[in-house]
DNA sequence: AATGAATGAGGCTTCATTCAT
DNA sequence: CATGAATGAAGCCTCATTCAT
């Protein structure tokens, strides 16, 4: 994805300059009106090194997302193996109001992130990012239900971790979801009809096998 | 919000013609890179009669948006007139069952509409569709349960509709979440969930009568 | 210039309303941004009855410009045969200041017209109502130097009409001029200079015939 | 008001470049149907350079406006300082020529700027530049009536640069107006009465002191 | 490598003009 | 004739990308 995978310390940097000023412009600006010469000046280098490290202004805002979702699976993991011997319940809902907090407080470049997924078909590696965030989030499920088919948890997972970002982005776009803990109420009730749902399934399967 | 009021018929068709291009561009071009130009050459019309009516592409998708929950809630209505008798869940269930269905066949169309919503704030107008299709779900609500106040069953209806566009987008950001019809399970189970919350209120208040 | 000459009352008042319209937008407006289209709507008539009677804007600020330098011409005549026993310079004073005054109430309308002058070749009716004001000066002065030689006088004459014209819009546009009654000093002097040069090229002719 | 000062030279090669194609385009086209695109494929760059550091066609045009008047401040201090020895009226009467000559040669340029002048009110910088033209003016009568008080001379000055302008522009907008040399007849009668004055005051001064 | 000036395709938008009603 | 919706050529301007320094 970088044309040029930087070796020496000085590339290192300017990469690191160019995201995080990439950073502070979509913070702050629709992607669709960002330049990537803006972006250049921010970063305080020059265009031309842009384009010495990154194809299009697009490239940087799937790098920064890959980033985002590379913490949060690093978050769901860290979570996970320090939080055994709670109820599965607990364990997902604890990212998910971290991840809550994070978006909320940069609610413009989250959506600029989301956009890059909309509008781009997801790259190889972004959807190995999101298998990781989805595999992390099976195995608490699997943890818990260890008698359930392995293919039934993933779904379960997949779905599970769709509506959290959906619920997420829709808390950043409804004003009347953004108080008195709406969104964490709607969270709670998907994860119980979540988790039902997986012994409906299962019991459904097992029925199914027998007869 | 039209720049123009269409007043003779002439102009309603031209309206129309734009929306119907607009329609089939968006459903194959994420907004960001559709542009007025090509939006009046499928339409059939020149640019100058798209920006006689419209400010913008986006004016364009946001009036298409608005359509689209107008349809919404002329679905509920019609379903709900139709199906007295039913029980509410399989009265909600149905226009949910076909809204995903029209989501699914469009999901680009659907994507880029919601990118409107998510860019900008909400008008007066469209939240006053939203309330509308909030009304109809409540409608049902309350047929079924005539004794439980007004406001409860608003607050349910609001949940439910939440969750309903929660689950659609879901479904259409990874759609291999309706295998095997995961999504319509989780939607039975947040049903069963929303109507047992409600009776669970309904008999509180009444113990609460009594007493 | 006009398409159509109106021949029925109705026309003659479709041809004055978008006159007084367009003469309305002209006060406002810069010729360079003025449509026709917001002339007609000023006018309170249609687009198309617009080209009914003008071939394009620059018609009518044309005609605009005509009306002007028609009413210019009148004011001069009227003034010439109003004022006979006075002394040239009175006599041809007294238009100027009235002139100075009209002007100053209109800037931009006045400097809308000067603009058709300078951006189109002038035709030959508004050639023909230029020497038309430039003969009433002629004729001022050839009333107090009977012996000149008519081509002088006529250049003379014309010259002082330019510098008239140039100091009645250098008084609209340099706001230093505009006030003390400097422009009308400025006017005396070239008017007495004016009167100089015509007795010092009179008598320099006088000696190139003797030698 | 250029939007960026050139660093490089290759910048300064590329404003002077500009500025020498929009010349010779407002040598043939009044600035109102004068493109930017039209001016940057005469000046042989691309039209991003052009945006890249004028505003607008204005821009330009009062960019030259004021190389203008720069060139003619210049003339002016040149002149003065090649003709010491002459009188007052002889070195102010060369510019003047030369000045209605370069005038004559460059109608619809000169006409062009000045319309800029009238379109927009003076900046700072061009005030400063008409004083300075002013000065140099004041300067030659300086020498010729040491005695005179400055602020007098200035006076003189500041008028005998309206009147030249008046008459250089006159001879622009009617050329037939030059025949026969009626312009600098007339320059001539002017600048006479104009020194004429200031004897007249430096008497009437002396006089005074005396008295 | 880094720089940043130069490029120019292409999007946006206006508005003079036409023409069906 | 009057109307005003429709047209589309043409100007404006941006900004992704290149490339000489």
């Amino acid at each position: 994805m970088l044309r040029k995978v930087p070796k020496q310390s000085r590339s290192e940097e300017m990469v690191s300059c160019i995201l995080a000023g990439a950073t502070r412009v979509l913070r702050r600006t629709p992607l669709a009106s960002t330049t990537t010469n803006h972006i250049a000046e921010v970063a305080g280098v020059s265009v031309g090194s842009v384009y010495q490290y990154f194809d299009s202004k697009e490239t940087i805002a799937t790098t920064l997302f890959r980033r985002h979702l590379a913490d949060s699976a690093q978050l769901l993991r860290r979570v996970r193996t320090e939080s055994r011997g709670y109820s599965a319940e607990k364990r997902l809902r604890m990212p998910f109001v971290e991840l809550l907090r994070d978006h909320r407080s940069d609610i413009m470049l989250h959506q600029n992130l989301m956009g890059v997924m909309e509008t781009s078909r997801p790259t190889a590696e972004t959807q190995s990012l999101i298998r990781e965030i989805t595999n992390e989030i099976a195995a608490v499920l699997g943890e818990e239900f260890p008698a359930i088919d392995q293919d039934e948890i993933k779904l379960c997972a997949a779905l599970r971790q769709r509506y959290s970002v959906t619920l997420v982005h829709s808390s950043m776009i409804d004003p009347t979801l953004d108080r008195d803990g709406v969104v964490l109420d709607h969270f709670d009730s998907l994860s119980k009809a979540n988790i039902k749902a997986l012994g409906a399934r299962a019991r459904s399967r097992r029925r199914a096998r027998v007869s």
